[in-house]
DNA sequence: TATTGTTATACTCTATAACTATA
DNA sequence: TATAGTTATAGAGTATAACAATA
């Protein structure tokens, strides 16, 4: 591979995209009925990954307008997979946290999830998968909650 | 790095997505009224990079559904960056192709998002850059058409 | 009969604005 | 006054079904 040519500057996001499409379609596809939506599984990981936050984080995280939070917690809410309880330091704020149903149901999902990127990567090394996970890691690592680069600020 | 470490499975595909919704949003939020949709970027690169083909084969590379192939190229033809025609040998397809206003735009929109890319990957290195652009270049070259592995079939 | 593209329609995802309750 | 969350609503994005033209 040539490293000195000039970086493909505007045509990796592209790919990105489209791969993060054909990722989330294969999931679905492999769903079951009740099982959880893609969005569900990102929200999910999150508090999983970080621990309990209020809503205004998982918003700020994920670019979402705090609207579209309300209606996803509610799903997860009323699947029991996580809870909201009031902030007893400032009783505006909800605490949400990750219920041990909504544990087992992450455990599951990816489960399923391992076996749908197994094949979309399936050209791919295991050394190439760590990579490819390492260098991703490294650019999402690198942000800061309100999504835009944490060095910009 | 520890490459005999067991291979990331299911970990990486959240990421994608997550970088890939990062990714658009910074492109729409750079956009100046009357620039193109990231949609309508996706769907002229593959015009520009595949030349002319028929509606089919652009629902087919996105696993989009036909009807909304025709609502995006109602928006791309009325804006003048890409034109419908029949195929006189088969008198039921269209053929889609780029115009020049199309080409022009499609550079224009490039240059835009070099620059939202090249902040998003700021933590990378010019290599790293590289790297990742080809594994998801090996990913994304190695599915079929219709949106499932190539391998698999 | 089968296929390409279209229309009509509904469902999901996302954003904006006005609201409630706390601070 | 300002902030966290909610509701109502509208606009994208996407899928399904019925249809027209052509094969």
């Amino acid at each position: 591979m040539d490293w000195s040519e000039p970086r493909p500057a505007g045509h990796t996001l592209p790919l990105v995209s489209h791969l993060a499409r054909a990722g989330w379609r294969a999931l679905d596809a492999s769903a079951k009925p009740g099982d959880m939506t893609h969005r569900q599984l990102l929200v999910l990981t999150l508090l999983r990954d970080r621990g309990r936050m209020a809503q205004q984080q998982i918003r700020d995280v994920f670019g979402l307008d705090a609207s579209n939070v309300v209606g996803l917690l509610n799903e997860l809410e009323e699947r029991g997979l996580a809870v909201r309880r009031r902030d007893p330091a400032d009783r505006r704020r909800h605490i949400v946290e990750l219920t041990d149903v909504g544990v087992a149901a992450l455990e599951e999902t990816y489960a399923r999830l391992a076996i749908v990127e197994d094949d979309i990567l399936r050209s791919l090394t295991n050394e190439d998968r760590h990579h490819l996970h390492h260098l991703l890691l490294r650019v999402m690592t690198s942000r800061s909650p309100d999504g835009s680069s944490a060095e910009a600020r």
